[in-house]
DNA sequence: CCGCATGATGGTAACGTTGTCATCAAGCGG
DNA sequence: CCGCTTGATGACAACGTTACCATCATGCGG
């Protein structure tokens, strides 16, 4: 596989000039181009011209240490010749495998999923599989339409960012037969793989941290549902153990933007009861807490603490720089995607879970 | 296809209790589960169930009209009973299509790509299609590799967040004979559709507006190659154009995060000839260049002004709020979702090109 | 009442690949 | 030199679906 840019002369297409304005003669007709459609090039046509039987071909290139050097010779030379690709779908309609991994995300605008999904994807190219991302939406009806088309897609193995929270759901995946990767949790009894982490843990942790700093006033701020809801509860449990009192908790359904972290911020501070600190279970929150409470004349951290969830480079630059409590999403991905590679080799891996350790970034903003 | 949410009691599997540390026996084998998939069924099972032919099955679940209500009827709900749901591989096999479309990000983990990509499935998994994203990493190889396995899959369409550079990946492209949208410039001759806007432009429109804000000694910082080079050359002719002068050009070759940014300012401040405003032509370089600028003691905008690219809803919110030329991303999947949709739907769209307007979000930063 | 258009339905074959088994040559110990 | 194993190669069929064409019933104008 060497790099397309010696092949020829890399002609740079960019040019930015538009012609919408003079669109002139419609260039020979809209479906013309349509038929003109390469003729399809089979493993037939290869075997052909290699002179050998299709199934030879099929060999050379799956393992191209059963087929004699002279033969896989000529069969790679009637390939690059023809430029002939496997048909994708006859050979997983046979062989009831391929080499697609398919990944699904929550939500595709996360930075840390985002960053998961890339070094996730890294490691499994790498092995040759073709790394596809889907998105759920944070919609059980999403999910349930992407799970039972995957159902019969028959991928080679399956990411997740997350768990899958629908029983049902996770009948249907464990239904299939492929590795399938969970991640973001510790559920009691995962569909197959997973590499998670405690988010039950990561509150109470929260609160020991504020506690450690002195804060005995603290407010929650955070998602109300799925893992925003474990870190939550961390957080109680946490400050409980300590004797710290939870002044507030504000809620959020969907986080779509710092502005939502901004009207938490504001919602909270306009108690009587004022926080001396806050736990932010949100990067994108935390960042917009830090936000308004600039514009409110807040000072950070010496009116309020804030320490966030996360791992955003973003919110670490802003100053006084957000203290967060995280995980590295990026060796996430790679462990995942390791595991995945082991699985999917035939020799199941070692161990099918892996529990990732909590890292503090330290900021100042506590 | 009703909601999941009224199948089943929604057991909410969270629970966050990890018990690595006691894996206990070994849950029946490794591979034992492996064969417990079941069995699958296919469009003869239904069509039995039904007593109608396979290919009755077929028309009624992909043309529902052209079947009689009455074995529409039994066919619907054979298929429930037995939980058929087709396989894509034969039928992509058999038909040389499919209801996957295929999305091409450079890079993840931009908010930009992300935000287009995100509207843009919307748009087309409302119509029915299954949106995937695969990512080429800025790389040609990358690039190269994943379009022939896609020449090959035939997906029903592809977007592209971009356009495809090398000549002969856009010879690949063409030959196809899919709808293909490209998005984010405006190349001279693109390979099928296009939502796009111009780049060069986006620069001379930067120049114009540092101009208009009386700054006559600017500099440039961006990246080096691709869009970038476009943005630079339009800032180029616009300073040309209005007489500014172009202190300085500071070139990266790829952005990784904010840190980028501040080294660019760094070195933009650490020059002997200081410029009064700086075009950052990407968002993440610009929030990085108000960071260093902040930590250097440099006003914006007192002493350097700062005009950034792109929409990043952060930059804007950090004091004193980036002012930024850009544009509407989600729009543009909008748009690049409804052309594919109607390219695929058989009337070619009117217009096979559109050309974004450039929008101004005007911050504090000029 | 005939002939023809129309719409519903089904039979057959084929898409391109690979699992399975058969075949054949080569190597090797006895 | 025989019978065996081993490795390379190929023939055949099948994966599940849909394109294509044939068939049949129905309706309608002449």
């Amino acid at each position: 596989m060497q790099s397309a840019r010696e092949e020829d002369g890399s002609t740079v297409v960019y040019d930015d000039v538009l012609r919408i304005a003079d669109p002139g003669p419609p260039k020979q007709g809209h479906g013309a181009e349509r038929e003109a459609a390469a003729k399809r090039i089979s493993i037939g046509d290869v075997a052909r011209l290699a002179d050998v039987a299709p199934i030879t071909v099929s060999r050379a290139l799956r393992n191209p240490q059963k087929v004699s050097p002279d033969k896989r010779a000529r069969i790679e030379q009637a390939v690059a010749q023809t430029g002939y690709s496997i048909n994708p779908h006859a050979s997983a309609l046979k062989s009831g495998r391929s080499n697609v991994v398919l990944a699904f995300a929550s939500n595709l605008m996360s930075e840390q999923f985002a960053s998961a999904l890339k070094s996730c994807a890294a490691v499994l190219e790498d092995a040759g599989y073709l790394f596809l991302v889907g998105q759920t939406s944070y919609s059980y009806e999403r999910e349930t339409a992407a799970l039972r088309s995957l159902h019969a897609m028959k991928p080679a193995a399956v990411m997740l960012t997350g768990v899958i929270e629908l029983e049902s759901n996770r009948e249907l995946l464990r239904g299939i037969g492929i590795p399938i990767m969970e991640t973001w949790a510790l559920p009691r009894d995962p569909i197959d793989m997973l590499v998670g982490f405690s988010n039950t843990e990561a509150g109470r942790l929260a609160a020991d941290m504020l506690f450690r700093k002195g804060y005995r006033k603290v407010a929650y701020v955070g998602r109300r549902s799925g893992r925003g809801a474990l870190r939550l509860q961390g957080f109680r449990e946490g400050c409980q153990a300590k004797g710290i009192t939870l002044v507030c908790e504000e809620l959020v359904d969907d986080v779509t933007g710092v502005s939502d972290g901004r009207r938490c911020l504001a919602s909270v501070m306009a108690r009587p009861a004022k926080p001396d600190a806050l736990f932010c279970s949100n990067d994108v929150l935390a960042l917009g807490c830090m936000m308004e409470a600039r514009r409110l004349n807040v000072r950070v951290p010496a009116d309020l603490g804030i320490l966030g969830f996360g791992q955003s480079d973003i919110a670490a630059e802003i100053p006084p720089g957000l203290t967060m409590i995280g995980v590295d999403s990026a060796l996430l991905g790679r462990e995942a995607g390791a595991m995945l590679i082991a699985s999917l080799s035939g020799t199941p891996p070692a161990q099918k879970l892996k529990r990732l350790d909590l890292v503090v970034s330290e900021g100042g903003s506590l």
